[in-house]
Order: structure tokens, then C-alpha cells, then sequence
DNA sequence: ATTGCCGATCAATCATAGTC
DNA sequence: AGACTATGATTGATCGGCAA
């Protein structure tokens, strides 16, 4: 609906600059695995950002300590404790999983300065 | 609720702005790729090189700066003419020296 | 054809630094 | 000193590509 596959008719009367390229135009589908709004019917596209508790990232972060991956069966056992679809939980341990690489990779790289730290 | 967040956790959020000769090199790319501002790997190390920061770092500004530029482009329009300015007038000595160089061919 | 993972990115938000 | 803005970092979730 608000796709709006040509627009020539852009009222960018800009002298030399700023031309709106693709990148910009670029739009994010909105979250699909949020609930939906707990009422089922009714088309609110809800499903914003969902905001963990600092018991579920507790958990989580117990669970990824254990097991940096999950099986399908933990996965479930995971979700129905936390109340989090398992999709919700699968995507936590992917984010973590790049969130650790991410972190040994820096950890590492300031060593280079000098020999020793301080 | 006290979604308190881990504000002790994050303390390392101890942010430090970054120097300005760092943004005005990830700005003087930001513009003069406009078209299509996503550094490469490489590039992304060789800015983080040149600017003293991580590579995240640079993945960061850049995130950051996509986001809020198409979020409000007139706001960075100043910022957009300044540094499009700025790559203008490094290409104009650039040709300026070739010129130079070719001088001794007259018609 | 379906499903999970990776790598990169988005988008909203947090918390702080800088400006007035 | 306090309100407001600029900016770096964090993170749940999406996108495209690839492998099982």
C-alpha cells in the first residue's frame, strides 16, 4: 500500500545536492514475532521491540554459558519457561553468538599497542 | 516498573566522543559515497585505522549516521554541502596538477 | 521446499557529552 | 545549574545468501 514503486514527479528542487538514493528508501518490515498485542484478531500490527526482563537475559545468558547453540527440544523447553516464542529464543542466541565473536575479536586487538596493559 | 536497566552492566557505556579530525574522515567518506555509504571490510579498517578506532567503531558511526541522515535530511544538508564542497575543491587541485603536468603540450 | 545460521544492517532506545 | 541536542553504543529483530 504504501509501496510506491515509481515517483518521478520528485518535488526536489535541490540545486547541487542531496539526491535521495535507494539506501534511504529502505524500510524494515515490522517485527512479526512480537505479539500481537495479546488480542489476537484485530490487524494491529503491533509487535514492537520486545524488551526481555532481566530474568529472561539471566536465564538466556545461563543457557548460552551451557550451550552456545540450541537444539530443538531445549529451544522449546527455553521458550515455554520464559514465555518467549522460540523464534524469540532462537534469534537471542544467534545475536549472542555474533555479540561473543564480536567481543574476542576486540579483546584482542588492543594488545597491540604495547606488550602490556597500562 | 524498575526496568532498571542494567545501568551498572553498562557502565562501560562510558562513551567518548571521537576526535574531530576522526569525524571529519568518516564524514569527508559519508559524502563522498552518498550514493552508497557502505565501506567495505577493508575500507572499514582503513578508516578505523586513519581514525584511531575500532573497526565496530566505524560499523557504529556508520549505522548511526545512515539512520539519522535519511531520518532528516535537511537537517545534514549544511553538512552534506560543506564536506561535497570540500571533496570539490581536493579534485579541483587534483586536476589542477594534471593540467600542470600536460602544460607542456600547447595547441 | 523448509529451516537454521551467519554477517550486515536496521531502528529504537539508552546514557552520556556538549551546547546554550 | 538545568534543559535540550548531538552522538556513541547496545540490541531485538529483519534481509539476503548459503548450507544441511
Amino acid at each position: 500500500e504504501e509501496q510506491e514503486p515509481q515517483g518521478p514527479p520528485e518535488p526536489c528542487p535541490n540545486a547541487g545536492a542531496a539526491q535521495t538514493f535507494d539506501w534511504m528508501r529502505v524500510k524494515r518490515n515490522p517485527p512479526k514475532t512480537g505479539k500481537t498485542s495479546e488480542f489476537g484478531l484485530l490487524g494491529q500490527p503491533n509487535a514492537i521491540r520486545t524488551n526481555f526482563s532481566t530474568k529472561q537475559l539471566t536465564e538466556l545468558e545461563k543457557e548460552f554459558h551451557f550451550n552456545k547453540y540450541l537444539t530443538r527440544a531445549r529451544r522449546v523447553e527455553i521458550a515455554a519457561t520464559l514465555e518467549l516464542n522460540e523464534t524469540q529464543v532462537k534469534i537471542w542466541f544467534q545475536n549472542r553468538r555474533m555479540k561473543q565473536k564480536k567481543r574476542e575479536k576486540e579483546g584482542l586487538a588492543p594488545a597491540a599497542a604495547s606488550g602490556a596493559a597500562k | 516498573v524498575m526496568i532498571l536497566r542494567s545501568r551498572f552492566l553498562d557502565a562501560r557505556r562510558k562513551r567518548r566522543n571521537f576526535s574531530k579530525q576522526a569525524t571529519e574522515i568518516l564524514n569527508e567518506y559519508f559524502y563522498s559515497h552518498l550514493s552508497n555509504p557502505y565501506p567495505s571490510e577493508e575500507a572499514k579498517e582503513e578508516l578505523a585505522k586513519k581514525c584511531s578506532i575500532t573497526v565496530s567503531q566505524v560499523s557504529n558511526w556508520f549505522g548511526n549516521k545512515r539512520i539519522r541522515y535519511k531520518k532528516n535530511i535537511g537537517k545534514f544538508q549544511e553538512e552534506a554541502n560543506l564536506y561535497a564542497a570540500k571533496t570539490a575543491v581536493t579534485a579541483a587541485h587534483a586536476v589542477a596538477a594534471a593540467v600542470q603536468n600536460n602544460q607542456t603540450n600547447s595547441p
